[in-house]
RNA sequence: GCCGAAAUGGUGGAAUAGGUAGACACAAGGGACUUAAAAUCCCUUGCUCGCAAGGGCGUGCGGGUUCAAUUCCCGCUUUCGGCACCA
């Protein structure tokens, strides 16, 4: 019983020789550097092109299946670009600080290093048996001190632009293992390892001010090539919204609540105010008689996980200050009330509850018994449920009868006049907390003076080197196991020279990631982070391939970075990435029961009509798709993909099965057919005759499409398509006898990019010397791409009655004409009367009767 | 809950300035070769009624626009991905 819906290994049963081709052709290359480039002035600005892959953090487990999906598309598109005369920039590189190599490290107390280049070079192996074509002269690795020195470098130069700040903010924290903890260590509210539910803690952090550049991060969206999805996410998650911000003047206190509201106009049902409970006028706002159950209730919510708290379904809870503001609109005396679904992080931490026309506030109102104003004409009753469309403003004094931004107006406009208010802009997107308490970054290169304050290193000093630990435990005190150096901490003032301390956190992932592709332009410079002259030649990247987990954070925090370089003057482009495209994920087939659960594959058994059954049970199993997932055995390794039928099938395979951009599900029996064709391709050249002798037209027509249909698809990124096409001129070359040379050298050349090791060696079976590498890309003739005839399609009332082949660019009357000739056609309307006649040149007659 | 993407044969997918639905491949079936099997080559293959000729149905579901809808519009359902009370 075999198991192919199940991806089991299927031997290949025949004489391609993929392995010693394969070897060979990888050995060729790197002996000849290939594809290595230089800053050649020969090439005009518009031939040189920049093709990034998003550089994969080494983890222990290795290559997935996945990674070499973007992989194989850019190395598809760089080789095709090169065959065109371009100069083409293709590197690659390892992200290799990360939270794994250190949580291992903790576990063994082997040394991240250790550990990190050791899963480098498995990577480095993985990659290169692929035959992708990278400059490897230029590869970089993110924990290199030749790497992180400049790191610390453009760290300074943003705490010298006045963009770091320290400031005390929350982190996840987990009381036993008395360590911070990153949001991927924080599983369903507690902590990955120990389970312990994970609370809230201040630390002192740095935060960079990545909210100085909200507008522009914003705007700037619209001149990228990226897909629309993720400039939306972006923008969403930049979240500008214009509202206005009003002062609400506390009843007895010298002191105002300042809230943001996008709806100023509704200010007249405004019936209560809510502050956050980290508020600061908290302390202030509670009164005598409210202090015990304030208290409570601060005490409370601080124990409360993320997870709890952010609930949405759980129900509003909150506390009376004991404290009234005054609604500047009306006068009225409106209560404060302390509730936690008002966060301190957006706006101003405290809000005028509208709750006639906001779900939450409404929801609120009714538990705690607060009165509801319809202040905007309703459908329903507001005290049964809120109002959330449009409506003309009514119990609103000098705004009734006004529609929604009429109103909004002339509120916004008597506050102002009143100095209660004014319009303001607020943004979801927070500052940047940049520092972790870790051992394995980027050392944050600042010194604290007692005399001089916070101040950087001198630029000379770097790299600040990451010092040799006893231990990466944590330090439990929340400080990274930096701050258990004393040797290390210990320093002098680079200004006065005094005794100061060294800064113990250290950099977040994200920094090395920020600006790696500027690296990668000139990896071994050791006087700049990168030349002028270099960036100018090869920036900005001019395609960005990499997943759409990296849609949000990555491509944000790096845009951020350069448009800061740019503002220096250190940059030449105010963006990175001019056209992204993200891979979609390769899923893989797992097995269900009838309640959903999942079955590992190793314990399904396939029965001979298709279906699926559980071993143990004998139970019906549904096959469905989902993630590759170690539980559930279904994860593909390349290794052994490459070892059974080579990188040549896996690259290719993973191109056709199906767009670049969408998900799709990993099957080896497609696989499998990929592997034919390609042993179909060897077969062609070496058990057949080559000569020169003349081929048929209808060949030659099929060549021509062909070479036109790849050339199009190649660019676009289409690789399926292209290669359904080439499948479609082998199919045809194996009705001849013979192979024509000139035809079979077609083809070499159009596979050359998809599968480089098969084409490099046909290449050179067919008597060429050079390496394909510098090969010209064929070039069709359009003329020869044209059919002679069309098949006219002959519908009656648009349904297809008849079909025939008629020479092209027939004339509507003649087309006509055929139609009403057609038996088939006159049977249909025999006796009917005809009400209209539709004709579609080269396409179709529509006769329309009744 | 909100935002986004998608839904086409047994399977992965192709085709949209509206004009032959199912290219290419997998799987399945048949044939050739073989002592036999594998490999290879050739053929068939959306469903359905029919001996056939031929007909009907068919791109998640329900409507609509049109001579003509996988494609455009309205309303749903489901799946996947992202975000989490954003005032």
């Amino acid at each position: 019983m075999t198991l192919t819906g199940a991806n089991a290994m299927i031997a290949p049963m025949s004489k391609y020789p993929f392995r010693e081709i394969e070897q060979k052709w990888q050995a060729y290359w790197e002996k000849n550097q290939s594809f290595a480039v230089t800053e050649d002035e020969k090439f005009p600005k518009e031939k040189r092109v920049y093709v990034l892959d998003m550089f994969p953090y080494p983890s222990g487990s290795g290559l997935h299946v996945g990674h070499p999906e973007g992989y194989t598309a850019t190395d598809i598109y760089c080789r095709y670009l090169r065959m065109n005369g371009y100069n083409v920039l293709h590197p690659m590189g390892f992200d290799s600080f990360g939270l794994p190599a250190e949580n291992y490290a903790i576990q063994t107390g082997t040394h991240p290093k250790i550990t990190t280049e050791r899963n480098i070079a498995n990577f480095r192996r993985q990659i290169k048996s692929l035959g992708f074509s990278y400059d490897w002269s230029r590869e970089l690795s993110t924990h290199t001190s030749d790497y992180y020195r400049w790191t610390q470098w453009i760290f300074i130069q943003l705490f010298n632009k006045g963009l770091a700040y320290e400031s005390n903010t929350p982190i996840n924290w987990c009381d036993n293992c008395k360590t911070g903890l990153a949001n991927e260590e924080v599983k369903e509210g507690r902590c990955e390892r120990c389970g312990t539910a994970v609370v809230r803690r201040n630390i002192r952090q740095w935060v960079l001010k990545i909210t100085e550049y909200a507008d522009r991060l914003l705007e700037d969206l619209d001149s990228l090539e990226w897909p629309e999805s993720v400039k939306l996410m972006q923008k969403n998650w930049i979240g500008r919204s214009e509202g206005a911000s009003v002062l609400f003047h506390i009843d007895g206190l010298d002191e105002s609540l300042e809230v943001f509201t996008t709806r100023a106009d509704t200010l007249f049902g405004a019936t209560y105010m809510v502050v956050s409970p980290e508020h600061p006028l908290v302390g202030q706002l509670t009164t005598a008689e409210n202090k015990e159950r304030v208290e409570a209730y601060l005490d409370e919510v601080a124990h409360k996980s993320d997870l709890e708290r952010t609930d949405l379904a759980k129900d509003k809870t909150g506390v009376f200050s004991g404290s009234y503001a005054i609604n500047p609109v009306n006068g009225e005396r409106i209560p404060i009330w302390i509730a936690d679904y008002v966060l301190i992080s957006y706006g101003t931490g405290a809000i005028m509850a509208v709750p006639a026309h906001d779900e939450r506030d409404w929801e609120f109102a009714k538990k705690f018994g607060l009165p509801i104003i319809e202040v905007l004409k309703s459908e329903i009753d507001v005290q049964t449920a809120a109002w959330t469309e449009d409506g003309v403003h009514v119990n609103s004094g000098f705004l009734d009868g006004l529609g929604k931004d009429e109103a909004n107006e002339k509120m916004i406009a008597w506050l102002e006049e009143r100095n209660l208010g004014k319009t303001a802009i607020n943004y979801k997107l927070r500052d940047w907390i940049f520092s972790r308490q870790r051992y394995w970054g980027e050392p944050i290169p600042l010194v604290h003076c007692p005399t001089c304050g916070t101040v950087a290193l001198n630029e000379s000093d770097l790299p600040l080197l990451l010092p040799e630990v006893t231990s990466y435990e944590p330090s439990g005190t929340g400080e990274s196991p930096l701050a258990k150096i004393d040797s290390w901490v210990n320093t002098t003032c680079p200004v006065c020279g005094g005794p100061a301390k060294r800064e113990t956190n250290t950099m977040p992932q994200w920094a090395g990631s920020c600006w790696y592709y500027l690296r990668y332009i000139d990896p071994h410079n050791t006087q700049e982070f990168v030349s002028r002259e270099k960036e100018r030649y090869w920036m900005p990247v001019d395609l960005y391939v990499g997943g759409a987990e990296h849609a949000v954070l990555h491509l944000l925090y790096a845009r951020f970075w350069h448009k800061v370089l740019h503002d220096l003057g250190l940059v030449s482009t105010s963006e990175p990435f001019t056209r992204l495209v993200n891979q979609g994920m390769i899923t893989s087939y797992a097995f269900q029961r009838t309640d959903k659960s999942l079955v590992p594959t190793d314990l399904v058994d396939e029965k001979e009509d298709g279906t699926f059954v559980e071993r143990e049970t004998g139970d019906t199993l549904e096959r469905v798709i989902a993630k590759m997932s170690k539980s559930l055995k279904n994860v593909i390794n390349p290794d052994e993909i490459i070892e059974e039928y080579g990188a040549d099938s896996m690259r290719m395979y993973e191109m056709f099965m199906g767009p670049l951009e969408v998900s799709k599900p990993w099957s080896t029996a497609g696989l499998v057919g990929v592997y034919r064709f390609l042993d179909r391709v060897w077969r062609l050249y070496t058990e057949r005759t080559i000569n020169d002798r003349e081929v048929s037209p209808e060949l030659l027509k099929t060549v021509h499409k062909t070479i036109k249909k790849v050339s199009v698809d190649t660019g676009n990124l289409d690789f399926n398509t292209a290669i359904a096409q080439m499948m479609i001129l082998v199919n045809d070359l194996y009705k001849e006898e013979d192979l024509n040379r000139q035809v079979g050298e077609t083809l070499v050349l159009l596979l050359a990019p998809y599968v480089p090791h098969l084409a490099e060696e046909l290449w050179q079976q067919l008597g060429h010397t050079s390496s394909l590498t510098t090969a010209t890309w064929p070039t069709w003739d359009e003329a020869l791409t044209v059919d002679s005839t069309a098949t006219l399609v002959f519908q009656v009332n648009g349904k297809v009655r008849s079909k025939v082949e008629a020479p092209m660019g027939l004339p509507k009357d003649e087309a006509l004409a055929l139609a009403k000739a057609d038996e088939k056609v006159q049977k249909w309307i025999e006796g009917k009367t005809v009400v209209r006649e539709i004709v579609v040149t080269d396409k179709l007659v529509n006769i329309v009767v009744k």
